[in-house]
RNA sequence: GCCAGGGUGGUGGAACUGGUAGACACGCAGGACUUAAAAUCCUGUGAGCCGUAACGCUCGUACGGGUUCGAUUCCCGUCCCCGGUACCA
């Protein structure tokens, strides 16, 4: 009889669970060991095969962890607030928490089928009140702290006030927003309430700010940049438009320079390190003031419909009349600026300037735009307003730009530049503005030949620049002033002290990373436990957390095109006060949870002090690589918010990142016809190999309802209600869906679910196959092809121990050196590869034991017994079955000790040397290991074979690699 | 576009620090067992070539160069694929 794995498997989990097998406490005799998966978002497709994937890996390390004495943490929970369950709310009207409940249900059924060894009494749902309870008091003390550059630290508003009070702010010096004005303590102490908060809201980690968002008119709402494709929505492919609008921002920028230097202190690939410094972008150079050219008027009505989507917020601030103080003066729109600010990181070329170029959404746009050029300008702005920021970025050969008819004054050589608004410039980075210098910078260069600009040459190194810009920092300066044949240092340490000196400008160190919006316009998510007074942001006491989700009536922004929880009945504080309504961002609940497995039922505090000291941090992470510069930002973000509060004592809070590699899904898609779009038009969708007929949007389609790219046609007009009369046109009779391999993801609807497979050869095979497809890091398409090698290991396992007949046949024998040498090797080899976490080649590693052994008929429970150890983290469920037949304790292979190896079993008496001759293999000659090169060399000259390939030649050199290969030189 | 990763037989992959390329598996082909099938076991399996045969030869790690006694591995350039690109998580 075969291995019966569906009853021994559920045998094992049952006793796993009914005697909390792997129940975590904290231990201080015993060293300690974090592993932690990224927890997923349940999604109503049910767990895909892509999960388990880092999933069995990070539970293979965890069990051989234990194995080898230490005390592991290894939890599970769940991302549960965000986008796809509130889209089934709009779809269905079922409360998103109720889909979100099911869906997690299902997550921990499958998982707990494939047998993971998690302390299911740790679990945390970041949706559930008791953890965003937490969630909200750390976004209470984000807004409560600042950062002082000072301490290097985030310090208490509260202490900020006194200091303010004190000295005003010129003592002061923190990270605040860049148009934070100076004052005295005598100002302060003069301003009003509101005043004061104005200003401390520049100051403060967390704030409300203006950001730009994917409007969706259509839909009444804000959209996901990847709900947008091409300019429309893609649900409904309504048209989406830029807008700027009020939201909550977190201050990263401050801890920019800690980011960067934490990558220094943890374990992770270079690349992923990389992929984070490049993201924050420290880049050191200087800020430059132009000032304005001869401004005759201002052409623009402010209230033109062009700009008043975008000036709607500073209307309201212009209308309350609180707001405008002496401060706030400065940057009203009813003044006219007088100049224009630029960052650039090579000061050096400023003599090379010929235009300067502005983001069309620049809030100077209005003022510098000349009646001659207002049209075009408009139509301009218009235009780019369609645009999303990756188009604008991507589409660097096409050059588009328009004038605005207004003129800066360089003020090194005092010559008139022109000024251009351009969509390759974006207005939410630096200041919006660049200088353009032409012959030192390829798109300069592209703009200025476009636009019939001047191409100053400014080195003398410089080389073909009328053909392509030259970059050089070579040579000596030319066209240049005050840095006429200067070289590249002298030039940029004259002209950033003539900046400073000057007061027009100075040294600056810029990050590309920019403060993270923190807010989204839906309902599933933390509610933000502020409210407004008098149009400020005010924060309610501690005592009163967690502020819950209010009930409403439907998932949709009101018709005023507030956000959904703009519809809920009397949602006041203390029944006065407007709530925020805007919900935080996904990444929110994430940024901290693995504090919270330390200790996952605390009520009192988001972990015990004890908890948190004992586990300190995450030993090994592994997730998903396209967290990259999201999640794994913000969190570090949030991890050192917290220690500077002392809360936690590292730094950095995964020590050692692994990148699984996604599993890659095969979507499959239907192609709709462009000219069904639109709202209350019938969707017409043309079958795969007619679709070059028509002008079509492919559009995924759930691989689900697709069997050999055949869709189901019933289960697609089911599928979603828009779909109901939907018009199909088909070929052969049949609608054939496109293919395409890409990440497995609900949102393409590709994803491939691991029951079946469970079901059909046991959760230790699909453990042991995920294993075996390759290197964890490395993305693959997914595929049952091979897992027919890894079940029959299992079985070839089960026949060591039972023959034919079902009899058991281990013997209490004494081993022979060839299966210890067998036995040895594996130990050695699997303990290398996990150790650096090549978890495929440990898979063929047993394999090879497994058959070595069926070749020597040996069913020894001296060696078998090890064997199981070794199998365990692979395939617990029969490791722990054979490991009690072979007569140990039931349900103690967990915490068995790994065995140790010996190498004296691995002891070789001689070494088979290939012998190449020019690189390439003739021979083979075997020496006893400990013969020496020379001796070797000796009898290599002498073979018969190397005599007949050196056809009479002399042997140049002989290289003798001991114990790898041998190489004549001829 | 920019940032980062990848490309090895029919397929997934191995080769750890520059040292016999293709371990281990899938698939396929042939054989054993069986009335038959399944399961299991055995043999072969990168491409091309020579030969009766043991064996041997040439090519071969995306493509083109380079460094080296020796390159899948290091360097330069090109092509293709995948992830991220700030509101998917």
């Amino acid at each position: 009889m075969d291995y019966n794995y569906r009853e021994v498997e559920q045998k094992w989990r049952t006793f796993w669970e009914e005697n909390k097998t792997f129940k975590t406490e904290i231990n201080p005799s015993k060293p300690k060991y974090y592993v932690l998966d990224m927890f997923p978002y349940p999604s109503g497709a049910g767990l895909h095969v892509g999960h388990p994937l880092g999933y069995i890996a990070s539970d293979i390390i965890a069990r051989y962890k234990r194995l080898k004495g230490f005390n592991v943490l290894h939890p599970m929970g769940f991302d549960s607030f965000g986008l796809p369950a509130e889209q089934y709310a709009i779809q269905t009207g079922q409360h998103p928490a109720i889909t979100t409940e099911e869906n997690i249900t299902t997550y921990i059924r499958q998982l707990k089928q494939i047998g993971f060894s998690y302390d299911w009494d740790k679990e945390v749902r970041t949706s559930d009140a008791k953890y965003y309870k937490w969630t909200q008091w750390i976004f209470m003390q984000l807004f409560n702290h600042y950062y002082d550059k000072d301490a290097n630290k985030a310090l208490k508003i509260s202490d900020l006030i006194v200091r303010f009070a004190e000295s005003g702010n010129k003592s002061v010096n923190a990270v605040c927003d860049e148009d934070t004005v100076n004052f005295t303590a005598e100002d302060w102490n003069g301003m009003s309430e509101y005043e004061q908060q104005s200003m401390l809201l520049k100051y403060r980690l967390t704030y409300p700010d203006e950001s730009v968002v994917n409007w969706c008119p259509g839909l009444g709402t804000v959209l996901a940049n990847d709900e947008v494709k091409d300019g429309v929505s893609e649900r409904g492919g309504f048209p989406v438009e830029q807008k700027k609008m009020k939201q909550w921002a977190m201050r990263i920028t401050a801890y920019a320079d800690r980011l960067i230097d934490g990558l220094n202190e943890v374990d992770w690939s270079d690349s992923m390190k990389d992929q984070q410094r490049n993201w924050i972008g420290r880049s050191t150079g200087a800020s430059v003031r132009f000032s304005l050219y001869d401004v005759r008027d201002s052409m623009f009505d402010v209230s033109d419909s062009m700009f008043e989507v975008r000036n709607s917020e500073n209307k309201q601030t212009s209308n309350n009349e609180q707001r405008t103080t002496k401060i706030e003066q400065q940057k009203s729109n009813n003044e006219k600026p007088t100049s224009i600010e630029v960052f650039t990181t090579r000061v050096d070329t400023i003599y090379g300037v010929s235009f300067m170029v502005i983001a069309p959404e620049h809030e100077y746009v209005p003022f510098l735009t000349t009646s001659e050029q207002k049209e075009a300008v408009e139509e301009y702005v218009q235009w780019v307003a369609s645009r999303s920021e990756l188009d604008r970025m991507s589409e660097v050969k096409k050059v588009s730009g328009v004038f605005t008819g207004s003129y800066v004054i360089n003020p090194f050589n005092n010559e008139k530049v022109p000024i251009y608004l351009a969509d390759y410039v974006l207005a939410g980075y630096g200041t919006g503005a660049v200088m353009g210098v032409p012959s030192g910078d390829q798109r300069d260069w592209n703009f200025a030949t476009h636009f019939n600009l001047p191409i100053v040459p400014i080195l003398d190194a410089q080389k073909d620049i009328d053909t392509q810009a030259d970059n050089t920092k070579e040579g000596k300066y030319i066209n240049s002033g005050i840095i006429n044949g200067m070289n590249y240092k002298e030039a940029t340490a004259t002209l950033t002290k003539f900046l400073e000196e000057n007061g027009i400008g100075k040294g600056k160190i810029q990050y590309r990373l920019r403060n993270a919006v923190f807010s989204r316009q839906r309902y599933w998510g933390e509610p933000v436990p502020a409210y407004f007074k008098d149009g400020l942001p005010y924060l309610m006491d501690e005592s009163e957390l967690p502020l819950t989700l209010p009930v409403i009536d439907k998932y949709l922004p009101t018709e005023t095109g507030e956000p959904p929880l703009g519809r809920a009945e009397g949602w006041k504080y203390k029944g006065e006060y407007e709530y925020e309504l805007s919900t935080m961002p996904g990444w929110a609940g994430s940024s901290w949870y693995w504090y919270r497995y330390m200790d996952a039922h605390n009520e009192a505090e988001f972990a015990s002090q004890e908890s948190i000291n004992y586990w300190k941090a995450v030993d090994l992470y592994i997730g998903g690589s396209e967290h990259a510069t999201g999640h794994l930002l913000y969190s570090r973000f949030w991890n050192k918010f917290l220690k500077d509060l002392g809360l936690v004592p590292e730094e950095e809070f995964a020590k050692k990142l692994i990148n699984q590699g996604m599993i890659q899904g095969r979507s499959n898609f239907v192609y709709r016809v462009k000219e069904s779009e639109g709202q209350g038009k019938k969707p017409v969708f043309v079958s795969f190999g007619l679709k070059d007929k028509y002008e079509v949007t492919p559009l995924h389609v759930d691989v689900n309802i697709v069997s050999n790219e055949v869709l189901d046609i019933q289960a697609f007009k089911n599928w979603r209600s828009e779909y109901v009369d939907a018009e199909l046109i088909l070929e052969d009779g049949k609608y054939i869906c496109g293919v395409e391999v890409e990440k497995m993801s609900k949102r393409w609807y590709n994803v491939v679910n691991p029951d079946t497979l469970v079901d059909k050869v046991g959760a230790d095979t699909l453990r042991l196959y995920e294993m075996f497809l390759g290197p964890l890091e490395q993305a693959k398409p997914w595929n049952t092809n091979g897992i027919d090698g890894s079940f029959r290991f299992i079985k070839k396992v089960w026949r060591l121990f039972y023959d034919d007949q079902d009899n058991f046949k281990v013997k209490d024998e004494v081993p022979t050196p060839a299966e210890l040498k067998v036995l040895h090797t594996a130990i050695k080899k699997v303990e290398e590869d996990l150790e650096r976490y090549s978890f495929n080649t440990v898979v063929s590693t047993l394999m090879i034991c497994v058959n070595d052994l069926g070749s020597l008929k040996c069913s020894k429970k001296a060696i078998l017994q090890d064997l199981v150890i070794l199998m365990s983290p692979y395939t617990p469920h029969i490791a722990e079955e054979l490991w009690t037949i072979l007569g140990n304790e039931a349900g103690t292979i967990s915490y068995a000790n790994f065995p140790k190896f010996n190498p004296v079993y691995l002891v070789e008496a001689n070494f088979e040397y290939p012998i190449s001759i020019n690189g390439k293999v003739r021979a083979n000659l075997s020496f006893p290991t400990d013969t020496l090169p020379a001796e070797i060399e000796a009898a290599v000259r002498e073979n018969e074979i190397v005599m007949k390939w050196l056809e009479g030649k002399e042997i140049k050199k002989v290289i003798v690699v001991p114990k790898r290969i041998v190489n004549v030189v001829m």
